[in-house]
DNA sequence: CATGAATGAGCCTTCATTCAT
DNA sequence: GATGAATGAAGGCTCATTCAT
């Protein structure tokens, strides 16, 4: 039996600092959730903050290659974007831990683990500004809005959506109704040609 | 002279919240840099959180004051919500520190502290909600969005950008630029005339 | 009421240093030794290892005073070594518990604090070349051993019959008389005149 | 070929020890050291305790049968005392970990481990007490000095200096000056007839 | 009201020792 | 015999909160 150890660590670790907060996590916790001793944990990582560095930094990996395999059916840039939102949104739905982690403890962390930056997140938010450039050197999109800005403005909106979905108990709206209205008004707005949607 | 030592403890605390972060912020690190001891803070306010919660609840109180008064001035909405949109620029210039808060620690807070939930910063985002329904119901702004939904949609764009312009240290693009341009894809996103800007 | 919780944790750390050891002994045996609560040591010392070497730095002075104070008294080299090594044994016996700090614990810190070393344990050595020196300028004693050997000698001497002492429990021997019996030796093997003593 | 792994344990441990001190050192280094595994240190030792206490009895064993059969050569009970210091120094600076050991660890040793205290070691500085009490008889030295206070003297001067010389980076001095000059004060305390040397 | 020294519960981390392979 | 991953007890240190002055 191969050690899966550290990836039992890792998923467990996830949840935890989701349901209680980085800070408020206890590493004792985090062993137990996976089944394994406290001390293990230290096999596997160099202390606490590690443990949350290498969930951004190894979680994110699948879901950038997802992503991008996903986007890469679409051609048109307009299709990626539309793709890229619902993605985003079952992702969310899908994995609640992991989407209240970069939501919130992410930016906890970004600020005071030394100027740690997530590189891999990152990465994860350029496939967003890359659909955008593609599209305005095809003429779809307008070429008066800062593919960096947009890539902000939109996944500004999208975090902002699920972070109040995962905190609110009743999730009586659906992620996916909406993704449909970001969508309404985002290529609304960044669109050259005002097709019917 | 009436004691000022709330108030004081306040700016402070907006102050250390926002470098250490509220987790490694020191009740005592507070007390110092509002110049009283450090248990003068405890006749103030019930605990640490509690310093938190009050700076959510009472700073927010003339930031939202303003922006009410500045918003009166317009009359139309979309002129409400350009408004909007540049002071909440100005403010994240002007209050770095208050802005952080808000991006940040308000996000830690709204999981944690027994599901605390901002008044005032509802208040504050109902801004956006109430100048877009008054547009909607000027037929204006198209009905097929919800109202709270798009008030999340904008705000979630402006704190992204903010968060990245007060984290970053060069600052080398401007809050102002940055607003035109988010106006100028949400307004397009969200008009039904599609009239020139 | 001035606080003396200091010079009582230092009195504590002494007592409990030399008997469990500087590695096994616990700040929180110490602070109940004192009769303050285990964090009330960090109000007073940096961590475990400032607690060592304050005592190594602060708990000499007076001996290194009340040694000097005596010597004064003498004005010839030969009483000089003679009243420093009855007194040397008169102070391990009053203190058994500094005693075997100085014999034990400082040997194991010295190696391991970053090269730390005690300036004022160096003082206390140096009443005896500084002595020797002495004797040798006035012509009492050898000139062909170096002062700085001659220190070593006695102290080595004086060192390894009293931590025998101190870790014996019988304590059947009796120290002055083994002071006698250095004297007899090593004033023999450096004064010129082999005078009868 | 017979496994040594016993012996390479020892001669790690040696060095790791002298390195780190006994409470710093860690079994694993000292496996690594000898390149074995963690875990096979528990078939030759029963604990870390163990280890240190076969150093002092097995590593001294091959020490002790060199010294004697130096001192075999020598008839006259001055000589052999001279041998001995020169010989302890020149096992000083051949051996620099193992006389650490014996002038560091074993102090804590003696103290801690429930009363231990090592025979060989004991056996070792015997040789010096042997010495003395064959030149009292013979009637070369001075019958007013108790062998075994004798043995403390020469030993306690000769483990202060190599001790310091052990510890201090340059080793500018040498090792056997120092051993004449330490005889010519000894000798000349002892030796009844005050020859030439 | 104000002070700030004192408290002590709580947690991260280490490492000697074990044991399944 | 040999391995080295796993264990979990133990302790140094922090800091929110209290309270005697």
């Amino acid at each position: 039996m191969r050690s899966d150890k550290r990836e039992r660590l890792l998923k467990a670790a996830v949840k935890v600092f989701a349901r209680d907060g980085f800070f408020h996590a206890k590493v004792e916790t985090i062993a137990k959730e996976a089944g394994v001793a406290t001390g293990t944990t230290y096999l596997y990582f160099d202390n606490k903050d590690d443990i949350l560095i290498s969930i951004f930094e190894e979680e994110m990996i699948p879901i950038i290659e997802g992503m991008k395999k996903e986007l890469a059916v679409y051609k048109g840039p307009k299709e990626k974007l539309i793709a890229f939102v619902h993605r985003f949104m079952k992702m969310a739905e899908e994995n609640p831990d992991m989407t209240q982690l970069l939501e919130i403890e992410l930016r906890q962390s970004s600020k005071f683990m030394h100027g740690y930056k997530s590189t891999k997140f990152k990465e994860y938010l350029d496939i967003i500004s890359d659909a955008f450039v593609l599209g305005q050197e095809t003429g779809v999109f307008r070429q008066d809005v800062q593919p960096t800005l947009l890539k902000q403005i939109l996944f500004g909106a999208l975090d902002q959506i699920t972070m109040n979905w995962t905190l609110s108990k009743s999730k009586k709206f659906s992620l996916q109704q909406s993704a449909e209205q970001i969508l309404n008004v985002v290529l609304k707005g960044i669109l050259i040609k005002d097709t019917e949607q």
